[in-house]
RNA sequence: CGGGGCGUAGCGCAGCCUGGUAGCGCAUCUGGUUUGGGACCAGAGGGUCAGGUGUUCGAAUCACCUCGCCCCGACCA
């Protein structure tokens, strides 16, 4: 490609409302340009790069033996009121009516189709198990775009379904998914961690999260120091260290206005973790939908909120009302475990707590010396803490969590039969009984893996692009503009070109500073670096964007640029 | 959804407080000089000042409304 007619328009100043590198160097460097807030027009640089991901994601689930079909952006209302997804997606599924009035929505994500296509052609155990995926736009009217192609309303997703006769079966496919994801990542050329993960909205059994590590994820990762165990802190489970505490009568005792956790802790010079306290949350969908619930956390913990969503199977929770306190028999600043008058949840962390200040109930009062099986022997635990910096690893005795900020740029999910029993995904088995199919689900962040791979790979320069995903491998730069170094620079162009090398070749008036910063900034690995003086000297330099630079002779350029690129894959 | 900020040429910004015919840098076009790290000189093109309503003799500027964009938060008695 020739630069003078390529359009790669880059920009000198940094786009005011771009924050994070990666949205500023796309930008910068000509790749994307904004429609809409999270809608964006790739260029062709920017598409040059989006086409190398998916050829290697590609590759390598072609590899696994998944095949690749496309499905439908516009998709039918009715599909979605099947799975019961239509009132749960909530309002970033993205909803119209066509000129018959008939509801659809584009595809956020593609499980209702891919069951609807399956259902109708599935009907031996003989055609499982099956591994469908697509490469393919999604829409997501996501509350808050932002960082560029970091979190977008459109974007481009490789999504995988597969489909088996039982869970065996299922659990072989979400390893050779979760190997293949590995080998992905790692053909990327990212640091990246699988991680335990909530299932969220998709719902299911088991899921894994892979991160890009880079300071300005959105996600929070904590990991141990020791062992493999990594895990969102969505889900994140670790060991506290608790102090063992003596049991004690319980006890009336006065604290007037004294409310906050610390607060009590100081006023009755107690630790805080001897303290437990007891959050009150309206609960918005599921079996306990609209119901008040407590959930006890030792003082010094905080509750991770999405724990206690999954524990009561419920949609979300809000910190309930005031008014609903008073329904419960509780006022705020002293609630307590005893007499509420609602479901109670205890943090596992309390299993066994005694000699407890707990809230009272009652105005300007808490209780000590409480114990849990002795005073609440009705309690149900689950996990409901945050894990925090320094808890001890559950999966082995030495290490301890430390947290890492990620992007996720992948996910797998065993679903079991989420999906197919409300959609009627049904085969015959080898028994000549009819069956449920079992389900798992695999997607990956095109789009967004661009721009991680930009937080990971970048300078003050500009953009670094590893080989396998570069828009161009080679820039040539052409200084000057006498007939020779252009001539010379036409020769290579044309060696390069026939040896099947992608090379944008930099033949604009410009002068050598605008050249060089522009190829920098896209960066493209190597710039063969074409001059009078050079040629001169018989010394064509060829220079690593990001390392060494060399001289070869106008005859070897081509030769030796070859060399290069094949020892470099 | 809540809070904060911002919309003036393709990009980055000034002008607004104190109303009086819209400016700077970069980019673009023409001519010339220059050519190994974002050149220089001379000239030129490009704006319904986000949109609407109002106040006024007169509005980018003041008031109100709408739209768009960016940031922060959406949980701890």
């Amino acid at each position: 490609m020739r630069y003078s007619k390529f359009l790669a328009p880059t920009l000198r100043d940094d786009p005011a409302d771009a924050e994070v590198i990666s949205h500023k160097l796309l930008l910068r460097a000509g790749f994307i340009r904004r429609v809409t807030s999270g809608v964006y027009d790739y260029l062709p640089m920017g598409l040059r790069v989006l086409r190398k991901i998916e050829n290697i994601i590609r590759e390598e689930m072609n590899r696994t033996g998944a095949q690749e079909l496309l499905l439908p952006m516009v998709q039918p209302a009715e599909l979605w009121q099947q799975s019961g997804r239509w009132d749960k997606y909530g309002s970033e599924l993205l909803r119209f009516k066509d000129r018959h009035a008939h509801e659809s929505c584009l595809g956020p994500t593609h499980e209702e189709v891919i069951c609807d296509l399956v259902k109708r052609e599935l009907r031996s155990y003989k055609q499982l198990p099956m591994n469908l995926y697509q490469i393919q736009s999604k829409f997501r009217d996501e509350v808050r775009p932002r960082f560029g192609l970091m979190r977008g309303r459109e974007f481009v997703m490789k999504d995988a379904y597969s489909f088996h006769a039982d869970e065996d079966s299922l659990q072989e496919e979400y390893q050779t998914m979760f190997k293949t994801y590995q080998r992905i990542f790692t053909r990327l050329g990212l640091k990246f961690r699988p991680v335990e993960a909530d299932t969220g909205s998709i719902g299911g059994s088991q899921s894994h999260e892979f991160h890009v590590l880079a300071e300005s994820g959105e996600d929070l990762i904590a990991y141990c120091t020791h062992c493999d165990y990594a895990a969102n802190v969505e889900k994140a489970v670790a060991k506290r260290n608790i102090t063992a505490f003596v049991d004690a009568p319980l006890q009336h005792i006065d604290t007037p206005n004294v409310t906050a956790v610390e607060d009590v802790a100081k006023f009755l010079g107690v630790a805080k973790e001897q303290l437990m306290k007891t959050l009150v949350y309206q609960v918005v969908g599921g079996q306990y939908d609209g119901q008040v619930v407590a959930a006890c956390l030792r003082g010094d913990d905080e509750l991770q909120a999405i724990k206690l969503v999954r524990a009561l199977g419920a949609d979300e929770v809000m910190l309930a009302a005031d008014t609903d306190l008073e329904a419960v028999g509780a006022i705020k600043g002293f609630v307590g475990p005893q007499n509420l008058g609602c479901k109670i949840l205890l943090d596992e962390s309390l299993d066994d707590a005694m000699g407890m200040v707990v809230g009272s109930n009652m105005l300007n009062q808490h209780d000590t010396g409480f114990s849990v099986l002795r005073d609440l022997p009705e309690a149900v635990f689950v996990d409901l803490r945050a894990v925090r910096l320094n808890d001890g690893c559950k999966h082995c005795d030495d290490g301890h969590i430390e947290h890492a900020r990620g992007i996720e740029v992948g996910q797998v999910f065993a679903l079991g039969q989420q999906y197919t029993k409300p959609l009627d995904v049904l085969f015959q088995d080898a028994n000549g009984k009819r069956a449920i199919a079992t389900m798992g689900c695999y997607g990956i962040g095109v789009s967004r893996l661009i721009a991680a791979v930009i937080e990971q790979c970048n300078d003050e320069l500009g953009i670094i692009w590893p080989l396998a995903l570069a828009p161009f491998q080679v820039s040539i730069i052409t200084m000057g503009k006498s007939e020779t170094s252009l001539k010379a620079s036409e020769t290579i162009y044309q060696g390069l070109l026939d040896a099947g090398v992608e090379v944008l070749w930099d033949e604009r008036k410009e002068r050598p500073g605008v050249k060089f910063k522009d190829a920098e900034l896209m960066g493209i690995p190597y710039h063969i670096v074409v001059g009078d003086r050079g040629l001169d000297a018989d010394a064509i330099e060829i220079r690593q964007r990001a390392g060494n630079k060399q001289e070869v002779p106008m005859a070897d350029v081509v030769k030796s640029m070859l060399a290069i690129l094949s020892q470099a894959n």
